[in-house]
DNA sequence: ACGCTTCGTCGAAACGCTTCGACGATCACT
DNA sequence: AGTGATCGTCGAAGCGTTTCGACGAAGCGT
C-alpha cells in the first residue's frame, strides 16, 4: 500500500505539495499537480482514511442513530436509511449505522467522545428526547428525521403531518364520506410521546372540525390483530361510518381483512386511506391502498445533505423542513354506496 | 477533550502504561491499573478512534455492501442489516453502510483500499460476482451473505434453498397435493444468475421428482401485477393447479388478488406458500400466509460474528453456514378441496 | 531599480494512539 | 548466593496525514 511519502518520492516533490494537490487547501503549479498526479495514478495511492481523519480531525463519517427495538425497520424507515447511506456515498462521505436505543444514553455519550462521527442523523425521535440532549452536549452536529417538542435551536426534517391528515381527509370528503374513523398507534405509543401519533391526532380533529364533522379516533395494536380489534371498536362507536384513515401500517391490513370478514367491500362500503405509506406497501393490499405515500429516501437525503452543510460550517442556521405525504389514489378509497349526509353542502347535526 | 496524556500525567504513570491498561496487551499491576482507571474516569476520557485506527492499523469499523439498486431493500434484506448492525454494535464495532452496486466496481476498490473497513459483509451476491475478486485482491476480509458459484475458499452465509424448497413441498404433498406450481423471480432475474431464484428453481425440479410429480415453473416479475400475470400463466399450463409456492415475495400478493378476483378461495381452493419470508409480511395477507420464514436478523448477526472471527486471527478456516428457513404454518394452506391424485400413494400419470 | 504582495513549494511539527525494546525488580530454583 | 525467567513499567519510534510558518521567485506599481 502506497502512502504519500512514496508518491512524493516518485513526483520528487514534498509530502505537503502532494497533500495540497489532495485537497486544494493551497495553490499547486499546474506542472507539479501533473507530477504528482501521475505518481498518484502508477503507485495506485488511495489516501489512508485514519490518517486523514486523525490529522484533520474530520472523519468523514457520519451516524445514522436509531433505536433498532422489537420488530426490525418497516417500508418508511427502511428507505430513510437507505436515501441517507446513498446520499451519504454520493458526497464521498461514510454511514455508520448505530442502534442506540433511548435507554443507552451512555452507550451514545461514548459513541459522541469517540470522535469518529462528523456529525449526527437521529431517527425516531420523541417528543421529549434526552439523546438530542445528551449529543448537543457532546458538540455532535444534528440533523433530526422527525422532531422533538421544542425544536429551537435544532435542525429537522420532519413529514407534514398537519397537512397530510388535511389532505387525507379532504379527499374522504369530498368523495362525500362524513363519518371517518382515524386508526392511529397503540395508547402506549402515544402515551410514550411519540411524535408522529400525537401531530396526526391534533392534525385528525383539527381537520374534521374544518368540515364541521365529528373526529373520532381509535387507538391500534402494531399488528393485524390489532387492526381487527381497531376496527371492532369503531364500528361500535360509529356503526355507520364509511371510511376509515388509518397511520399505522401494520394494522391497516388486519383492517381489510376484518372488514372482507364482515362482508363489506372496500371500496365500495368502505373507504380506506393509509397514511404515511411506502408505494410498495399500498400495493400489497387487494385492492391497492389509496394513501399518502412517504417522502421515503428523500427524508434520508434532505437530512444528510443538511447536516453536511453545517459540516462546511458556512451557514450555521438551522434546517427545519416539513415534507408533506402525496396524496395518490388508488382502489381502496370511492364515492360511499349510501352518503351519510341528509344534504349536500350543509354542515350535518351529528354531533352527538 | 481529553487525551492519553492528560489521564498518564494525572495518574503519574507513562502513557504507555495507560495504553496497556486500555488494551491489556502487557501485564499492569492491580494498583497501576486502578490509578489509571480512576484518572480516565475523573477526566471522562474517551479514546480517539481515529488515533486508535492509525495506530493499530484497526479501525474496528466493518462494513455492510449492498446494491442500491431499484426498489428500496425488502424486509428481508432489511432484517439482515439490523442483525448484523446490532451484532457489530454489541462487540464494539461500528457498521458503515455502503451503497456499491456491480458496476461501481472502482468505487469498491477505492473503498478497499482507504484502509477504513477492518473486514466487509457483501449481500446481494451473484453467482459469479466481481465484487468478491475485487475484494479479495484488495485482501480485505470477507464473509458473504449468499454465495457465489464457486464458493472455494470463500466464508458465507446464506440460506439452505435446497432444504426450503424440500420442506415446503413436503408440507403441500403431505397435505394431499398434486399439482403445484412455484412462482419464481422474473426471466431477467433468473439469467443475470441471482443465486436464490436459481438454486430454488432446481430444488423445486428435484423435490417434485422426489415425489413423482411433474414441476412447473413460472418466472414473474417483482410487483403484484407480475403475480396475477404469473398465476394466469399458470393456470393456462396447469388448470388443476391446487397450490402455489411463491418465492417473489412482492408477487405472492398479486397472486392472491388473482386468485380472489377468479372466485377462488384460499385455502379451500388453492393453497398458498410463500418463502423466505418474513413473519410481518406473512401475517399482512389475509389469510395469513404460511410461509418459509426466512432467518432475518440471525443471518447478519451470524455473517458478522464469522467476520469478526477471521479477524481475530485465530481460524483462518473458512465459514460455511446455511441456514433453512422454518415451516410456519397459518392460513393459506389446507387439503385441496378435491384431491387432484386418481389413487393415494400412486404415482400419477400426468407427464404430459 | 525598489519594496511589496502573491504564488508555489518545502520542512517540521502536530494529531493521539500502539507497540517495541530495554531495564530494574521480583521470584523460583539450584 | 547465583542464574535465568517473568513481571511491570518506561521512553521513544512510529502510523500517514494535515497544516503552519518560512522562504525564494515572480509580478506589480512607481
Amino acid at each position: 500500500m502506497a502512502t504519500m511519502h512514496d508518491v512524493a518520492r516518485l513526483a520528487r516533490v514534498s509530502v505537503s505539495t502532494v497533500s495540497y494537490v489532495l485537497t486544494g487547501t493551497r495553490p499547486i503549479s499546474q506542472a507539479t499537480r501533473d507530477k504528482v498526479l501521475a505518481a498518484m495514478a502508477e503507485l495506485d495511492y488511495q489516501p489512508n482514511a485514519m490518517a486523514r481523519g486523525l490529522a484533520s480531525r474530520r472523519s468523514r463519517i457520519l451516524g445514522l442513530l436509531m433505536p433498532m427495538d422489537e420488530r426490525g425497520l418497516g417500508a418508511t424507515e427502511t428507505a430513510f436509511v437507505t436515501g441517507a447511506a446513498a446520499a451519504a456515498s454520493a458526497a464521498g462521505y461514510h454511514l455508520v449505522l448505530s442502534p442506540v436505543g433511548g435507554g443507552d444514553l451512555d452507550d451514545l455519550r461514548r459513541l459522541a467522545s469517540q470522535r469518529m462521527l462528523d456529525g449526527v442523523v437521529l431517527m425516531e425521535v420523541q417528543l421529549a428526547d434526552e439523546r438530542v440532549t445528551v449529543l448537543q452536549e457532546a458538540g455532535v452536529p444534528l440533523v433530526l428525521i422527525g422532531r422533538t417538542g421544542d425544536t429551537t435551536a435544532l435542525s429537522y426534517v420532519d413529514i407534514d403531518f398537519e397537512q397530510t391528515v388535511r389532505e387525507a381527509v379532504a379527499h374522504l370528503v369530498g368523495l362525500g364520506h362524513r363519518s371517518i374513523v382515524y386508526v392511529n398507534h397503540s395508547a402506549a405509543t402515544l402515551a410514550s410521546g411519540y411524535g408522529p401519533a400525537l401531530r396526526t391526532r391534533d392534525a385528525f380533529v383539527s381537520a374534521m372540525a374544518g368540515h364541521g364533522l365529528e373526529p373520532l379516533m381509535i387507538p391500534a395494536e402494531d399488528s393485524a390483530a390489532g387492526g381487527r380489534a381497531a376496527l371492532a371498536a369503531a364500528f361500535a362507536r360509529a356503526p355507520e361510518l364509511t371510511a376509515v384513515l388509518a397511520m399505522n401500517e401494520t394494522a391497516i391490513f388486519g383492517i381489510l381483512g376484518e372488514l372482507t370478514g364482515r362482508g363489506l367491500s372496500v371500496p365500495d362500503d368502505v373507504s380506506v386511506v393509509s397514511m404515511v405509506t411506502s408505494p410498495q406497501v399500498a400495493e400489497l393490499a387487494t385492492p391497492a391502498l389509496t394513501a399518502m405515500t412517504s417522502p421515503g429516501s428523500a427524508m434520508g437525503r434532505i437530512a444528510i445533505e443538511a447536516l453536511l452543510r453545517h459540516l462546511d460550517g458556512t451557514g450555521d442556521e438551522r434546517h427545519q423542513q416539513l415534507l408533506p405525504c402525496a396524496l395518490e389514489i388508488r382502489g381502496s378509497t370511492a364515492v360511499p354506496r349510501r352518503p351519510t349526509t341528509d344534504a349536500p353542502g350543509r354542515p350535518p347535526d351529528d354531533g352527538g
